[in-house]
DNA sequence: GAAAATTGTAAGGTAAACCTAACACATTGT
DNA sequence: ACAATGTGTTAGGTTTACCTTACAATTTTC
């Protein structure tokens, strides 16, 4: 089995997830240009997706998820928004560090935990300004 | 320099902290017990937090942080306990997974983002009965 | 105070995730 | 078409953090 990706290929699936999704056509190359890693790495995590049958993938060729695959980045990539998400719109965090923080944090955090901030910042959105009358101080 | 910590011996000085806090006279195998790993392991780390200065320790006697090792650990703590109240207190987390998620957030999130959700906790207890008649759908 | 148990450390190993260098192979531009 | 550029893989290396085994040093217990 072994099923559960480590942090860094969840990254890898998530960065092809978001490329391939605007119809670029995605190589090796140009995700270790966006990851800040060797090719050689890349060529590395790439057979690893492979071998669990997440992408499909021929050198020189645009890199595709499996079904599996897709469905594996969408997982994180909506840990990311729900994240990001919260961090904007409940704690008013600035955008690119609500980003970089939902980056390291979606690999890590529980399904329950964010299931349950997924609804929070739904509430608190649609409620947002009956509350921002009471907490003056989380208004920063 | 090298003056930041990896969550490994993060989680080290954060062991000892709660556990000298305590009164306890904590020694490496204590803590390799605590911590789920070899007492090689232990040694190893220890040597690196006494390079760094950050705990005192002689072979078989109690380990004790040094000021720097104790403000380290506090830091570490209290972003522990932010995080923790918040999954407790605003996302009804129960409290045991509410620590394992803190437990490994602690090591990344950034300390604006920590002090946001610090207030954003104290202003929701603060006005919880007020919030709770609006946010039924986060009630769990 | 000697035997037993505990504690610490050294040596050597594993695994993951990165790296560089070198080379093979493919694509592009003129 | 073939030189230049770009891409992928291999081999070998580094680092970090763990491990086991074995042994040395200390403490505890009888």
């Amino acid at each position: 089995m072994a099923n559960t990706l480590s942090s860094g290929l969840e990254d890898y699936i998530e960065t092809i997830y978001l490329s391939t999704k605007n119809g670029e056509m995605l190589k090796g190359a140009d995700l270790a240009r966006k990851l800040g890693v060797s090719r050689a790495s890349v060529s590395e995590a790439l057979s690893k997706l492979v071998s669990k049958k997440l992408i499909k993938y021929n050198s020189y060729e645009a890199i595709t998820l499996t079904k599996e695959g897709d469905a594996e980045a969408q997982k994180v990539y909506e840990k990311h928004n729900v994240l990001r998400e919260f961090f904007e719109k409940v704690l008013n965090v600035p955008s690119s560090e609500a980003s970089d923080n939902a980056c390291k944090i979606e690999h890590i955090i529980s399904p329950n935990v964010i299931s349950k901030m997924q609804s929070f910042t739904k509430s608190f959105s649609k409620y947002k300004k009956i509350l921002e009358v009471y907490m003056e101080e989380s208004e920063k």
